[in-house]
DNA sequence: CCAGTATTGGATAGATCAGTACAAAATAAG
DNA sequence: CTTATTTTGTACTGATCTATCCAATACTGG
């Protein structure tokens, strides 16, 4: 037919989302983009479309990359349903620190960048991530039923208003990664909050 | 001595607060920041030096602005620390709605989102934050020291511990809301963050 | 009223931005 | 080897970015 690609599209959008995430969208420049990717322009807007389009598919593929191995966690029927919202925890806690391009700071996490920097202004970006929250909220709710199921969870607060507790308190997790809390802070504050799960 | 000026610094700080606060710092033009404020190019740059030093001044401002009502609820002597704790919740919330551009997301917190937009590649915003964290710290830990004293507050976690889950959950709560939770949400999430004080 | 000084508006500079145009290069099919 | 087709590198476009320059303006102290 023609001439192939000499790139991995896929190796490609990994390094485009690692620079957004790390920079920011704003601050990733299309010059940015063609350095990570390792793409001249052409490629990049031949394969993209856009710098917002590859955006939105990067945005994509991290939130594929982090859900598939949380909802692993969630939807472990081997462990008790408290166990399973404390593994969760400590796997975000890990994230912050298995992705880091500088020592004292992480990176956050690239949803949460996203709804601060862009989803007041971007409809689209908006709709992906609440997207992604109906899904972690649902998730969230099995496991917690479950745990009250299996006795592990006994606060007689709703499971609805749980997940969005364990929810904003990986959001508060991130949040201080991204501030400069070392490790054992992160991990006291996960610990702290699954008290809350069983007064 | 010369002419003086015609508008009022302060004002001025004030609408650029606005701006950086509602758009982030890369997406706010410096023609933004004319608009907002009513000012010329030339009297920005005049009084303000240049669009990142303009940002710094709006930052502290905002730090002020919150920090000080912030104090006033975990420094009452009057309230048990419990008390102090979920007051400064609730007044949390209540600024996710006093602060706003549109019905259907809140601006979140000026500092929460310079921690994600640049405090990883801007050594001297993240000093700012980082100062502001220690005295939010300490104030924490005074209301909350003070809930132990007066048994409000009954968990045997450290107050170090409890400061920082609380800061965190505070962020999520931030988070959460600019990710378009409802007000009911952030309260629920409030309220079971303070079952982790007395558990 | 005048001299001195700071502010102001408008024009401009130079860099960088996202995105495009186009021709050379490379490959597969015939 | 030719032809059709796609990728790729380079140069470029027009817009926008931060910041500066400068002359006109307006006000104060003497």
């Amino acid at each position: 037919m023609a001439r192939p690609r000499t790139f991995d599209e896929e190796r490609a959008l990994d390094a485009a989302m690692r620079a957004f995430w790390a920079k920011g969208y704003e601050a990733t420049s299309t010059q940015d983009l063609c350095a990570a990717t390792g793409l001249g322009r052409s490629s990049i807007y031949n394969t993209f479309t856009s710098k917002h389009e590859l955006f939105r598919r990067a945005l994509n593929r991290y939130i594929d990359l982090m859900s598939v191995p949380q909802a692993e966690i969630l939807e472990d029927g081997e462990r008790p349903g408290f166990d399973r919202i404390r593994a969760l925890f400590a796997r975000i806690v890990d994230t912050e620190y298995e992705y880091r391009e500088d020592e004292e700071r992480s990176m956050g996490c690239l949803t949460v960048n996203t709804v601060v920097e862009l989803a007041r202004h971007d409809a689209e970006a908006a709709a992906l991530i609440e997207r992604d929250l109906g899904i972690r909220l649902r998730l969230l709710r099995g496991a917690l039923d479950a745990g009250r199921r299996d006795g592990t969870i006994t606060t007689r607060r709703d499971t609805e208003a749980l997940a969005r507790f364990v929810n904003a308190t990986i959001g508060g997790i991130r949040i201080s990664a991204q501030a400069g809390a070392d490790r054992a802070t992160l991990e006291s504050i996960a610990e702290t909050a699954l008290d809350a799960l069983r007064p």
